[in-house]
DNA sequence: TTGTACGCGTTATCAT
DNA sequence: ATGATAACGCGTACAA
């Protein structure tokens, strides 16, 4: 039924390694018979299968991407640039979502390593430093992590240094009950980055005011800020491991009637497009996330192209983006700072 | 250095097929040699390899999930559902984003009818009738849309129907100068609701009062929005094609001094996570994007089982979520309706 | 310039 | 209960 080499080249009368050289540009091929193999592929329309090919050449032209959770907005960002140098490249690529969950991402690899992918980028992996390590030893991985297996290839992100960032403007704005909302107990670069900033400035961090959640969404984050409120109402600012998280407890403010920023300062991380559409807008922690899908691609593509010898890292840059949620605005009205200035907007 | 059946095969001391056998768990096989061959495989780490497999069972246990938007919050729900499925009855998916664009979704087809997935789940299609009903004839897909060929099979979206219950929804409250945000020129399913609502209502449209633009994103609508306000200043209310259409309105009456829902109302369409979170919150017509996805990859499976002989669509239902942007607020606060209750709620 | 024959790793058909 | 062998569709030596 499916069309293969043979038959074109039954019908083209030629060999199928005619057939072969033309569709792969190879070799001498006198014009005549090019444009009619050509005239009979469109015909049948045939296409290559891309798993014979594969079978022969041991390459896949694919790669996995793994994520937690493609909900999470700071995730098809990654995949978009990601995406378009895989597709500038020849790569299609699966998409792994694991739902937070450690198993389920390991389970992807296997799943992957059956498919022969030529590579994996693991984004916001959920496994610890061993299992990485691991994971890391027997495929051809870009890691995009704050915690990047010295062994691996991959994009660094200085989470731990821009969340110390953010929480030290919120002590620069004079807080000094600063708590922490992140994803825990295990996965705690970020709130290594708070306590870092809250030990430099000799402030104290009482364990109620750091609460864990299991996965970083506005809901979960909603009911955790919640419960840490309710727990530590002390708090005078948070600091959040995501802007997701910072968004849920803007929602829990609200619910408690807390009013952002003066009764409670909020800062988040990532940048997500939600960060500056939430009022009062987020001040987070930017991180080129575009960048970073098309990086991490870029040096998977280096690592298969050294057979896999390659375990650099680079590292990105991230900033601060300070808007309402802090109190400390400079200037400019609210609504339009992160779009293009319109013309002639009214006061 | 890749490990095979033969390997295993002669480290066991058996054939090939023996192996094959207790790794499909065919045919009678001592318990000994069972034992002895999964211990081996352990040992070496074998893992089958699908290209191998999947060329001679004509099969490749992956579907290709094509959208246009991975940023636009409403596809992650989408695929979301859609893996689940996928992973539950052993399929990966490669994901397809488009960038909006029609040619690179043809692109898109092709390069995984290479790769010989064993299905297409089309959503969100930026091709025209005529295309789309190609691309059906020539593969197995499930077509998420408002506009399905009758050709094929999928998930059936009453959009004209919600942005026309919408749109009553704003002639109800008493406006008559409506105008329209959307794609175009010629994706006008939604368009199309919305001049059936004014219709019904004999009311007019202005051709000057509906805009059209290239892709949906709040960066897009918001410029898109701007213009369509200066150019009509005498709407009083706009159908937005999408949620993220909606919320860029919503900042262009920020930045034009116009309030919402006072000298605007605006309703939008997903009902996305973002609807709920800005302010004033969105009033918009939900759709289950997770039952979506997980309806387009079961009735894939359906398309598949039935060696492509379905065409049968399964219509969703959506319905209206009223919140505050058009001013048709019933009771409760605005902060935390869409959010489980809090106990002991402040006043 | 073009063709033949073999192998990629697996499953399936027959034997034994 | 197990094994030899032929496909699957394509690329690659090696010929011609």
């Amino acid at each position: 039924m499916t069309v293969t080499l043979r038959h074109v080249a039954d019908r083209a009368g030629v060999s199928i390694k005619t057939v072969s050289r033309v569709i792969n540009g190879q070799g001498e091929i006198s014009e005549a018979t090019r444009a009619r193999v050509r005239r009979i592929i469109q015909e049948l329309d045939y296409r290559p299968n891309s798993l014979a090919r594969g079978l022969v050449s041991g390459r896949s032209d694919a790669i996995a991407l793994i994520i937690p959770q493609i909900t999470d907005p700071f995730f098809p960002d990654v995949l978009l640039g990601a995406e378009a140098v895989a597709r500038e490249h020849g790569y299609s690529v699966f998409l792994c979502n694991t739902n937070d969950n450690p198993e389920q991402e390991l389970a992807y690899v296997d799943m992957m390593a059956g498919k022969r992918v030529d590579g994996v980028i693991i984004c916001g992996t959920r496994l610890n430093a061993a299992q990485l390590e691991q994971v890391a030893r027997h495929h051809r991985v870009s890691i995009i992590s704050s915690r990047n297996p010295a062994s691996a290839a991959g994009i660094s992100l200085p989470a731990a240094a821009g969340v110390c960032e953010a929480a030290s403007h919120l002590i620069r704005l004079g807080h000094r009950r600063i708590g922490h909302l992140g994803l825990g107990p295990d996965e705690n670069v970020r709130e290594q980055g708070y306590r870092r900033a809250m030990a430099e400035h000799d402030l104290p961090v009482e364990s109620a005011w750091v609460k864990h959640v299991s996965s970083l969404s506005v809901e979960t984050a909603f009911q955790a800020a919640l419960e840490l409120l309710e727990i530590a109402p002390e708090l005078t600012a948070l600091s959040c491991s995501n802007d997701l998280a910072a968004v849920g407890t803007l929602r829990a403010c609200a619910a408690l009637g807390r009013r952002v920023p003066d009764d409670l300062a909020v800062v988040g991380f990532d940048d997500i497009e939600l960060a500056s559409l939430v009022t009062p807008a987020l001040t987070t922690v930017h991180v080129p996330r575009y960048e970073v899908g098309k990086m991490a691609m870029e040096q998977l593509l280096r690592v298969i192209a050294a057979d896999g010898k390659l375990s650099e890292h680079i590292e990105v840059k991230v900033h601060m983006v300070v808007r309402d949620s802090c109190g400390a605005r400079r200037g400019a009205a609210a609504s339009d700072r992160d779009l293009h200035e319109p013309t002639g907007e009214p006061a």
